[in-house]
DNA sequence: GTCTAATGCATAAGAACCTTATGTATTATA
DNA sequence: TATAATACATAAGGTTCTTATGCATTAGAC
């Protein structure tokens, strides 16, 4: 049962952070991404991330570079200065997250 | 900062949680006990708790005793059978989610 | 050769769940 | 004696998701 039910704002972080890792990327790349590395698990669904990414550009956070692979628009996503900057603080925010429900919730968490 | 920004639909498994740990609580004592745990840096707010904990009731995993303490009134929330096995569940798609995160952000998490 | 799936973008309606604000009342404390 | 804490509750509004739809190109199956 695909999707874990929900991204649960997560989004953002997410995309900042395959562009981080990844220098560029375009929309349907990422969804793929997300599916591979999850095995499946969690699917990002267009109606979810074109809003997002088009909020994350507005936002100053990515830049856009627009390419034509034959008769096929692709547009690719790529991180600004602040957007490098943005990543860190979510990723941070992120793990301070975990260790917060894992501490209201009174949980271990195995690492492989 | 208080709040993490936001409980991001996890509010359901803490409070159930909580419940699990604690027999019988309060909505207000929900509300505190959170807010110990976390050491203050998630906060439930009643515009969030009370409309969850009714959702919670009306779905059968939770049934509600009322109390008077004094002149006032308080009531207090129980675990049912299915509820029992809903936190279970609840518990397994938090950390089956906090490993997919791991993996699709390519990060690593400290355990104390 | 032609139909379908995959690639690739995008928007809109509706649902879920949160924040913020408000309301009421009792009890403890400064 | 006023304010903070305790204790419940609801409502308006915002964010972010799902689901549905739309358009167009390219690859692959039959």
């Amino acid at each position: 049962m695909p999707n874990t039910e929900q991204l649960r704002g997560n989004l953002q972080t997410i995309i900042l952070k395959l562009l981080a890792d990844s220098d560029k990327m375009y929309g349907y790349e990422i969804t793929q991404k997300v599916r591979d590395l999850s095995e499946g698990q969690m699917l990002v669904t267009e109606g979810a991330l074109y809003p997002t990414l088009h909020k994350l550009e507005a936002e100053g956070l990515v830049k856009t570079e627009t390419r034509m692979i034959g008769k096929r628009v692709r547009k690719y996503y790529r991180l600004t200065k602040s957007g490098h900057l943005s990543v860190r603080e979510k990723i941070e925010e992120f793990k301070e997250f975990i260790d917060i429900m894992v501490r209201v919730l009174n949980i271990k968490l195995m690492q492989a």
